[in-house]
DNA sequence: ATTTGGCATAGATAAAATCTATATAGGTGA
DNA sequence: TCACCTATATAGATTTTATCTATGCCAAAT
């Protein structure tokens, strides 16, 4: 027995005809015919009175389909469940995110979000990215945005932009334009240790015998806001993503530096442990994560 | 979707493991995660976190689950109905039965009968071979007990039993035997015209130009009883069937004659023109009937 | 680091559903 | 009563689906 074939009967019954119930069922009358045939052999129980014009159901068929009326009913209503439950977005979602996309990326999005989905209560946790993956392992957060790639292979990603990252700071020689290669000569302020956008850039800049600070003074800051203030002060170069200028003052915005040969970027990427624990809510952030920051960037 | 996907998914969430519940099931695991998978597919929802350990259940797949409790809970039900309707034997049903075959068998069955089946509700119709071929067209009976073979197409018969028939009467001779061919020698009493016993026997001896009743006299009787008078009164012969002598007298019992080659039989079967309108109480009919009737005939 | 338990996947096989074409039966009108 | 018409049943071929065996892969535990 199987729902198609109590679909079949509930068919017949309807149309009186095994021809109509075929059309009707998008099958042929063989096909149908063959099936009843297969279900009422099953069941032991002739559902149909083959002779009667038009077609008769019997005494004990019109118990079987008062029943097969009940079970297809509850199919289609699984089925409708499941095209309902994809639509809903509603829940708590426990979002991990590493500080410099938490100060760049979050203030965009996060506004939207709520508005959009006052059903969806997100909570925000700003953590590294070791301790994110940490997290997501664990289960304390279900998901997580990064900067990929990450060396873990246990945790999926998805990537949500590429941005660029800008320099930012003053040149001894006044200029707006640097070559790449120039980098490693440049004093650069740098995050705290920790922060996976020091290590790129200690990376993509090459900074192993930078020059830094003075001896007398060690800062490592945690926020872009300490940093533009220390390369104001003492004169030199950081990196800030681009989602970060939305909030840089105009004045500062003038001593953005140009790279003369090809731009630094980083991607930013969601990050799962267990991908279908809340996937429509994950994939919808992801869609409109993906498409806010996108049609930023573009301006 | 189909039930069993959802039987499936069902023993996932039981068992918490898709090897137990493939076990369970009486499938390999690797069909049962194939069937999980597609079933998740078609709903676009995925049911299981299969990277908890033990396997856990997503909140989407909850939802699912308990619809497909649901589902799987209605077909049980529609199958254990259908071994019940398959129990029940209760209703009315109206039976043509003819009446040599009233006369002899019924009063075997029918005592016994609606003891044992007090919710069936019999109807008893007295008719005709041709009457009751056409009431069982027209609807107007459900079944009916006749002597076959018959002529009609239309309606199915299945065979009750074969019956003896035995000769009775009073041979000029004095004798006890007869052979086969002196039968169409010898005054025959018969049953009214439309009685089909009386056609079978006079196919049976050949009695074309019967010795019959004195010529001022014509009787032709509807039952046996009759029968039986005429032959003890004006001396000749007649044919009972065998379950009609259960209701003979022994003295009467003395008077059966032996053909010495072989004998006559008939056959008693049931009569159908819609096979399944009633099918669980007729086939109860036809094994209850059969039954009797045999265990009676051996004896 | 290696083993182990458990799910996924690939490829082959078996089972079931479906189709086309045709037979057959029941009803209808000449 | 015969031929015709309509509707269901059946046979055989084809496609789809379910299932199995063998193996890969991953994460947890030793």
């Amino acid at each position: 027995m199987n729902i198609q074939q109590l679909e079949y009967i509930l068919a017949v019954d309807q149309f009186k005809s095994f021809s109509k119930a075929a059309d009707y069922c998008h099958v042929t009358q063989a096909t149908l015919s063959a099936m009843v045939k297969k279900l009422e052999e099953q069941l032991d129980i002739v559902i149909f009175d083959r002779k009667a014009n038009p077609i008769a159901t019997t005494e004990n068929g019109r118990e079987i389909l008062i029943q097969a009326q009940q079970v297809v009913a509850h199919a289609n209503a699984l089925l409708s469940s499941s095209k309902a439950i994809n639509q809903k977005v509603e829940g708590r979602v426990k979002i991990g995110v590493i500080p410099t996309i938490a100060s760049s990326m979050l203030p965009l999005i996060m506004k939207y979000l709520v508005e959009k989905y006052p059903l969806l209560y997100l909570e925000i946790y700003e953590v590294t990215t070791n301790q994110l993956i940490k997290d997501l392992r664990s289960g304390k957060l279900d998901v997580g945005i990064l900067s990929t790639p990450i060396a873990s292979t246990e945790v999926e990603t998805e990537l949500l932009y590429v941005e660029d990252l800008y320099l930012y700071g003053h040149l001894t020689t006044g200029e707006k334009k640097l070559q790449k290669s120039a980098l490693s000569q440049q004093r650069m302020f740098l995050l705290q240790e920790g922060h996976c956008l020091r290590d790129q850039i200690i990376q993509l800049c090459d900074l192993k015998k930078q020059k830094s600070l003075p001896a007398n003074l060690s800062v490592e800051s945690n926020t872009f806001d300490t940093l533009l203030n220390l390369v104001d002060e003492f004169s030199g170069l950081t990196v800030l993503p681009a989602l970060y200028l939305d909030q840089m003052s105009e004045a500062r915005k003038s001593h953005l530096i140009d790279l003369t040969d090809g731009a630094l970027t980083r991607e930013v990427s969601l990050a799962y442990y267990r991908p279908y624990a809340k996937w429509n809510i994950l994939n919808r952030l992801k869609e409109e994560i993906a498409a806010k920051v996108n049609e930023r960037l573009k301006s």
